[in-house]
DNA sequence: CACAATTCAATTGCGCACAACTAAATGGCT
DNA sequence: AGCCATTTAGTTGTGCGCAATTGAATTGTG
């Protein structure tokens, strides 16, 4: 499969870059709005996802909570220690398995849910889309995640091969 | 207007992670294949996104870059810097205004574009979409961003009337 | 039981995003 | 000409994302 003879490479180039450059664009543009709306509440955006899955289910260790944010201990370690010194949050090694850390909300933290539950609504007013078309684009993105998850895999297995 | 009374401010917890939590997902998985794919370039995908622009204009100023891309100084100073130090870029400060700095492709740089060139047709291949869906989601994407920095600048007007 | 493999969190290092600030050059205005 | 607001890059500091490594605890296996 090769490109047509009469697309030159420079269309290709361009039609690249929006694809994942709206995407990208998209993204930072909810940084901007989340960045606005979480300044009262002293939260950064992945931190406020962290709060939103500790309001849910009270304590969790890091282990759960990168399962479900996809970010590893890396990322984690050093926002949980910010959420810690603001406050927020309690780190203690579980009895049970002395390697894993269980997170928990302090009664600081579990009280700021009462100003988080308004965020929500605003997000959403802000981003101008009502609720099936924003399901609708949420559907869109879980397939192509899921699409270049597969192909990252795959791509890197294929380099793994080469070695 | 306020929450429907059965509607338990948890789902709008839940909803509310979904749509930006989708969006940030997908630029992540993203970020994923272009660093496998762009890795015997040895570029990086915001320098890939750079290298494109100078492909395609030959030489910008970091301003222009700047507004192309929707990066601050802050950000693309260092980057610049660092695709000088690998010898695909040049910066001097243009003759006419001395404040500006014309960033330029080095004979490396230019020709790095032959290896380049087949990126975007295995980007597209790893999405799992034909350009109709992409050209499609791009569009909302694009849309859902305008209505985004629209209300963010509104915010940010609004907070600062509060001061 | 002893030893190897695995799991889990933390740390280090690099690069990007963005806010706030600095410094130099330019352009407008009196 | 002299002054001042604006423009343009750069720098500093904070936080996120991810790869690679370390160290401790646990699990599996002979």
């Amino acid at each position: 499969m090769t490109t047509a003879p009469d697309t030159p490479t420079t269309d290709w180039l361009r039609l690249d870059q929006q694809i994942c450059f709206s995407l990208n664009a998209a993204s930072r543009a909810f940084g901007g709005i989340y960045r606005v709306i979480l300044k009262d509440l002293g939260l950064t955006y992945p931190q406020y996802l962290v709060m939103l899955l500790l309001w849910e289910h009270g304590e969790l260790p890091v282990k759960k909570l990168g399962e479900h944010l996809r970010l590893d201990s890396g990322t984690l370690s050093p926002l949980l220690k910010r959420l810690e010194t603001a406050g927020l949050v309690r780190r203690e090694r579980s009895a049970r398995d002395e390697r894993s850390v269980e997170v928990r909300l302090t009664e600081e933290g579990a009280a700021l849910r009462d100003q988080a539950v308004q965020v929500p609504r605003r997000i959403v007013a802000a981003t101008g889309f009502d609720v099936e078309e924003i399901r609708e684009l949420r559907s869109r993105l879980d397939e192509l995640t899921r699409g270049l998850d597969a192909a990252t895999a795959a791509e890197a297995e294929a380099a793994e091969r080469r070695t």
